[in-house]
RNA sequence: GGUGCCAUAGCUCAGUUGGUAGAGCAACGGACUGAAAAUCCGUGUGUCCCUGGUUCAAUUCCAGGUGGCACCA
């Protein structure tokens, strides 16, 4: 047990560095748990394409958020972070500390530093701004917005249609201007968070993606992806891995430009992933080769405070 | 060995009637408050093979060299 406040190691880093494995022995190691913040791995249908822990993985350390929901369900952020606010009290009883690894930094975020409240949008003005957005395109919305909300229209992306999307949705549902939600302000949480970066030379790190695929096509990634090719508009599949594979059944590509793709669009999520996570001046930086010093600096940690 | 063609960005190539160069792909940088593995924005990164010659000026023309390809021996 901890002397004072429970912590929180969160560890990230872009796909295919080896976080999972990692995470497994340092927990296995430290004797805790370990809460998932891959916003594809909690679909329990993708297994492959989203090189989510194995069955063996998943026995040696409890893990949480992993295969906890469907594809064909809604899951968002702020569901997230109260799933985690929940899980951490169980594991913090235990343990008194606990890992949180994964590599969408939106999620990372919100369980960190905590997300503004905002009422959800219903389904039908949802609906009726996406149909708005397809029929009459982003200059609509953005037309809307300034009215709506001129706060907000000064600095959105104005040529990011999600983010348009979403603030006309959110003025029109609740009726006040999106940007009234926005309090700038920062969750205090009853717990420490130690923030641990992953990084390699990028050159390795891309050879470790290109091979990662390879494996998954051996494990038939291809068969995975097929049986929810119906399903291919779910947000869900809108996953690299995925979304290329249902081109090549659409026959709009070969398997093999399939594959290529498939190794592209994850070399860019990774750089997507690093700009994000270079922003937090508090993450604590680490080559994943040398992993005798992440354990000495997380027993460095767990030591100050047991005291 | 001879003849011809080629040599320009990481790759495939375009181009400059002589004024130091540009496409596609790849790559690189960044943003991010409830669908985030999503979505969006930005950036040419170059001994124009080497050495001489002609010229005010050579990546471009000429000569030689080197490397590659093709054909003939």
């Amino acid at each position: 047990m901890l002397k004072n406040k429970n912590l929180l190691f969160v560890i990230v880093g872009p796909t295919g560095i080896g976080k999972t494995g990692l995470s497994i022995r340092l927990a296995k190691y430290f004797n805790s748990e370990i809460i998932s913040s891959d916003s594809r791995q909690f679909y329990r249908e993708l297994k492959i394409g989203t090189a989510a822990p194995s069955q063996n993985e998943l026995n040696e350390v409890s893990h949480h958020l992993i295969g906890n929901i469907s594809i064909f369900d809604y899951y968002n952020v702020h569901k997230f972070e109260l799933d985690c606010l929940r899980i951490l009290d169980g594991i913090f009883e235990k343990y008194g500390f606990a890992f949180l690894v994964g590599g969408s930094g939106l999620y990372v975020d919100a369980l960190c530093n905590g997300i503004d409240d905002i009422p959800d949008v219903d389904a039908d003005t949802r609906q009726r701004v996406l149909d708005r957005f397809n029929k009459e395109g982003i200059e609509s919305l953005r037309f809307d917005l300034k009215k709506l909300d001129p706060e907000h229209y000064a600095t959105i992306d104005l040529k990011n249609p999600k983010r348009i999307i979403r603030a006309v949705e959110v003025c029109l549902s609740t009726g006040k201007p999106f940007s009234t939600f926005h309090t700038g302000n920062q969750r205090k949480r009853p717990f420490e968070i130690v923030k641990i970066g992953l990084n390699q030379n990028r050159q390795e790190l891309y050879s470790r993606i290109d091979a990662r695929v390879e494996l998954m096509i051996e494990q038939g990634l291809e068969n995975e992806a097929r049986q929810f090719y119906k399903h291919k508009n779910l947000n869900s599949l809108n996953t690299v891995g995925y979304k290329e594979m249902f081109e090549y059944f659409d026959g709009e590509i070969s398997k093999e430009k399939a594959i290529e793709l498939i190794k592209r669009n994850t070399r860019r999520y990774a750089k997507r992933q690093l700009a994000w996570f270079a922003r937090d001046k508090s993450t604590r930086w680490f080559d994943i080769n040398n992993q005798n010093e992440i354990c000495e600096f997380i027993e460095g940690e767990l030591r100050i405070r047991r005291r």
